[in-house]
DNA sequence: GATGAAACGGAGCAATA
DNA sequence: TATTGCTCCGTTTCATC
């Protein structure tokens, strides 16, 4: 059988960041599930094996795919709660608020640290086994932070991930 | 060489959801790197590579990974900005709110949706191409929404995982 | 760049201890 | 569980187009 053919109309779309149509279906794909095998990978694409293979790595040597990460239930790990934490940096040297940034992504439980605008500075999100141990993070973490003058946090009922 | 001995002191631990210390190692690697060869992790945590097969096939099992996913450069696929928009719901039928909840996160460019605690109902982190892409999203899937009261949008300047 | 074939290595299973 | 042995499949390289 002869290769799918693109029906004809518009040239083939101006690929955004230099990836073409293939490229993008597989970081859809790796997106969806991140161990589907490159034989499963090329077929869904279209290409042959070897030829995905390359498409993979470069797109890895490219950046444009970062990593493998496995999506751990949090729970199961005894870290049934999660909260967002507002924050907000008092005026302070340079040199402080770098090393809060670099300081908080390595406390035990942070899942992510957003730099936002707004009245806010940085929203925390954060696992923790216990009310107490979420409260006790804050106290000793960000409250006792020179660098913080204020933590507000809300509790996450639910996180949805997006499509 | 006699297989790898725990200090002496308190019991192994009581591991907490029924995951013993290789479990939970294996976890932690696999989050590292979704993508690690079965060979590397039962090296890694010092069992047979055929009892490794049962662990991690336990552990999806069981649920505690969901499952794995490729990390992608949101930028590198044309989407560089990022926000987090703060949603209060206005007093609706809980039908109402559901149905909110289920369409928000299908909508294009929705990463995550958050249900929290506090004086806002929801926490939405969107990607979007460009500003004008984003005050659209904004405005057409948000504000025009019946179960909306009030959406407030932070833009996120920098984005750092946890450990 | 993309491809097919061939060499290589890992995954997965079963029987056993 | 660990071990062994075996098959099968996927991965990877390379010459070629």
């Amino acid at each position: 059988m002869p290769k799918e053919r693109r029906s004809p109309g518009p040239a083939p779309r101006p690929a955004p960041g230099g990836l073409d149509e293939v490229d993008r279906k597989l970081v859809q794909l790796l997106t969806a599930d991140g161990r589907m095998a490159n034989n499963a990978l090329a077929e869904a694409t279209g290409i042959a094996p070897s030829t995905c293979l390359t498409r993979v790595r470069s797109l890895r040597e490219r950046g444009v795919i970062r990593g493998f990460h496995a999506d751990v239930d949090l729970g199961a790990l005894g870290q049934p709660l999660q909260a967002l934490i507002a924050i907000r940096i008092g005026a302070h040297s340079r040199d402080e608020i770098d090393r809060f940034r670099a300081k908080v992504p390595r406390l035990p439980g942070v899942l992510s640290l957003f730099h936002v605008s707004g009245a806010n500075d940085y929203l925390l999100h954060v696992s923790a086994a216990t009310p107490d141990a979420l409260r006790e993070f804050v106290l000793d973490h960000l409250t006792a932070d020179p660098a913080v003058s204020h933590a507000e946090t809300s509790l996450i009922f639910e996180h949805i991930r997006g499509s």
